[in-house]
DNA sequence: CGTGTAAGGAATTCTGACACG
DNA sequence: CGTGTAAGGAATTCTGACACG
């Protein structure tokens, strides 16, 4: 169910330059946020660099912190936070269903 | 509403070499396709050809058709087709909605 | 009609490095 | 630390054409 709509947004499908169109950050910025561990695009067999939608969403909320002057060490920090966040509200949701599931 | 979804799915992002790894299509035949008005991408400035996700359920679409031996001639018959039907239920849609919505 | 291919040019992307600060 | 840039190579895409049928 609503596989599509995830795989839409989550699939690897755009090079880089389309990307730095979209976000309006330079090609230059983008591989250095790779760089720092904050973005993961794929590769194609040659070493091309592809991007998802949601790979768009993630670069503009860097690029808002790093335009207060959050290091991208700390944003990375703060990725991981929220990372752990969502697992764990996802895990709650999950036990909440399971428990009505059961029940009925 | 719903503008984001929307916007994924028709936002046109991908080179041609992606669209055809993704429906196992030749490049040629993508282009020729193109040429027979079935598909329209966008252009970047310098004449690269850009797709959506939205093309690459049309290109199915028609490959499953052509291997069918439907010549592009009727295909684009039949989708002309396709396309007045959906305006005809999206405006009866909207009368229905108009009508429940004033007696409110 | 639908599709493959070789051809030559133009634009894209990649990496490692130097620069500034 | 974050980002610009010049450098050279490799891969991509584009068009118009010839080919087969």
């Amino acid at each position: 169910m609503s596989t599509d709509k995830q795989s839409y947004k989550d699939k690897k499908v755009m090079t880089i330059g389309i990307i730095s169109e979209i976000t309006g950050l330079s090609q230059r910025k983008i591989r250095y946020y790779e760089e720092r561990k904050l973005i993961f695009p794929e590769r194609t067999k040659r070493g091309t660099r592809k991007y998802s939608f949601s790979d768009v969403e993630t670069l503009m909320e860097i690029a808002e912190q790093i335009e207060d002057g959050v290091q991208t060490f700390e944003i990375k920090k703060e990725m991981a936070k929220k990372q752990t966040r969502d697992e764990r509200n996802k895990m709650i949701r999950g036990q909440i269903n399971a428990h009505f599931n059961i029940k009925k």
